[in-house]
DNA sequence: GTCTATAAGGAGATAGAC
DNA sequence: GTCTATCTCCTTATAGAC
């Protein structure tokens, strides 16, 4: 870390390590200035209100979290199970190294249906995100009239996929505190987790 | 509902809404005072803290939760893949009439380690709910035994059940204000939800 | 750009009249 | 038991000196 660095960076770092730890409400501008080394009316002057810096944040990691999930899905010319083995190792992958992303986004979008709204506008900016669930839905129904998986629907199919990964990473502060696992036997665990989670799925389309 | 009731059970029940529907940190005592109808001053000298009040209701939701999570693990004598299904319909359904409950507790636990080791503590200080785990592990693991099932970590399977279910609920917020879908298109989504769950579960036991 | 000081409002909790 | 008034603390945001 670079002794001398820009202020405003500084600022954004601290303030997307406290927001993700302790989410909107439970982070002030007091806590951002005091974890930087500078005085709070200095995060009110980069930013001029704590929603601003928050809302920079949010759809920085937002704009991260969809080309990295967007990404894998491409390829289409392999084989679907081995596709979707890779898809959810990567989805897998992405929030073990963003433990706290998953818990944050939900928790900002429960509850507060201006951030949601935000959230849905912010998907329909972009035509690939827009066109997402059509690409997903094109892909999945083209296997099931193969034969290749058995009938289902592609909103069934995704939300057993997020469910089973996502649902991981929500609880997964409840794991380390309950469980007194060491670094390793986390690591252990959680690829145990996600094996299981893979064969789980194409368990579930198999005919 | 009765006009003339006991002061200190309306507080309770206003304030089980509003703690449900916006958190702990999300609900003042002046909003619990201003939905029953009486002033701030009241609910501390029934409850002295904000504190109090708030476990005494959060720990009256845990017991009707446990009492209703456990009861349907009876009934050993009956066929392991109709228990399953007997189990997971319980839980789905009985999320289904607390729709907010998993989303609250879940909240209350994240990042608030005081609040978890509460929870552990109630959890250790009955028998029956401390041994749960043994006895839904020994129960599994006769299955798997006998060759009902294929060879799981009980780990594993209560781990799918449980983020299969749950997360449904987690996003429901999120379902309703995005899918714009009628109270009956609803009812349906979750009627097909909970059969595909349950689908999925079976299908991931099978050898 | 960076600081101190402060305004304006909301929170939890308590004192004391009735 | 119920009320009003108030204390203390913490929040976001801004004004104004340097």
């Amino acid at each position: 870390m670079a002794a001398e660095q820009n202020l405003e960076e500084q600022i954004l770092q601290s303030a997307e390590k406290l927001f993700i730890e302790n989410g909107f409400a439970g982070t002030s501008t007091t806590d951002i200035a005091k974890k930087v080394g500078c005085n709070q009316a200095l995060v009110h002057y980069y930013f001029r209100t704590k929603e601003n810096l928050f809302l920079h944040i949010f759809t920085k990691k937002l704009e991260q979290a969809c080309s990295i999930l967007i990404e894998p899905l491409s390829n289409i010319e392999t084989d679907f199970y081995d596709k979707l083995r890779y898809v959810v190792s990567v989805y897998f992958d992405f929030m073990d190294s963003n433990p706290g992303l998953p818990f944050f986004v939900l928790n900002e979008l429960i509850g507060n249906s201006e951030r949601l709204s935000y959230v849905y506008k912010f998907f329909m900016s972009n035509s690939v995100r827009a066109n997402l669930y059509g690409t997903i839905d094109s892909i999945v129904q083209k296997e099931v009239a193969k034969g290749t998986i058995r009938p289902i629907t592609t909103v069934n199919l995704v939300l057993n996929v997020i469910s089973l990964t996502v649902f991981n990473f929500l609880t997964l502060p409840i794991y380390d505190k309950l469980s007194g696992a060491s670094e390793q036997e986390r690591r252990l665990f959680m690829a145990e987790r996600k094996e299981e989670i893979i064969t789980l799925i194409i368990r579930g389309l198999k005919k």
